[in-house]
DNA sequence: GTTAGGGCTTCCAGTCACTGTAAGGTCAAC
DNA sequence: GTTGACCTTACAGTGACTGGAAGCCCTAAC
């Protein structure tokens, strides 16, 4: 199995393949003859591993950490728990962040017209034009 | 007003307002005899919709593009609030993607025990097990 | 007068996780 | 034997900063 099949069976692109083992994040691949890079099972799981472990919002650090763990018969569960409620905390602001942008845009938006005039809301806001109400008052 | 007055007054940092003019961002800063950037009032007013730009989430391209219609008086508010809604529409992705991560997160995180011992669905997950009760079965 | 400190300047490197591009080797099919 | 699709490496670019080095400028204290 070459670097492309293994791309399509990971969901991941052969590019970012080869930059996670340049990365150290998983193992150099095997080499054929020819120099290709050859992919087994069980080197498809690894890529999985850190491919749902990025779709879950860890660093790429965090999930070659996350993939040690998982190979560590020494592990405990609370060590990899409090890792994931960290990410949740994390996720939380960023989703906390994203919303507070958003009010601020959707009051923005609403306010404005969206005709041919120049007269506009939006830029009110952002030039911290203190509004409360501006037009024809 | 220097530049860390400049920086104190609009909520950047000085580098960051150094990193807005080497990027054309805003216009060159005056200078003083001794080459120190001088800031005027209007000058903060720049920095200041910039930062309110960047803090809805438009990239640093789009703040400037959105900074050079707000003095354009031949504007419409139509293209802006377009603007301001495509923004909206990337910001709601962006929640989504965060939630459909924070789901998975705190799936794994509730059937974790967090103890001392080594069996985590947390791992699991990441692993591909298909799960559906899997101790003690 | 000089020394210590803080702030200013420039420039370059590093961050994160890729993505793009170039130059070249390999392979199967026609 | 030549096309075209794959593979290889290596380096540059992305976005929005951030950190650090090296050196000027200014003030205040000794």
């Amino acid at each position: 199995m070459n670097i492309s099949q293994a791309a399509a069976a990971t969901g991941l692109t052969s590019k970012t393949i080869r930059f996670y083992e340049q990365q150290g994040v998983i193992p150099p691949a095997a080499r054929s003859a020819n120099g290709y890079r050859i992919y087994s099972e069980q080197q498809l799981e690894v890529l999985r591993f850190i491919k749902r472990s990025r779709d879950m919002g860890f660093s790429l650090e965090e999930s070659r950490a996350l993939f040690q763990l998982s190979q560590d018969p020494s592990r405990t569960s609370a060590s990899v728990k409090q890792k994931a409620e960290q990410q949740i905390q994390r996720i939380d602001q960023q989703i906390e962040s994203l919303q507070q942008m958003r009010a601020m845009l959707e009051t923005a938006v609403s306010a404005c017209r969206g005709d041919e005039q120049a007269e506009c809301p939006i830029l009110d806001q952002l030039n911290g034009v203190a509004d409360e109400d501006s037009r024809l008052t």
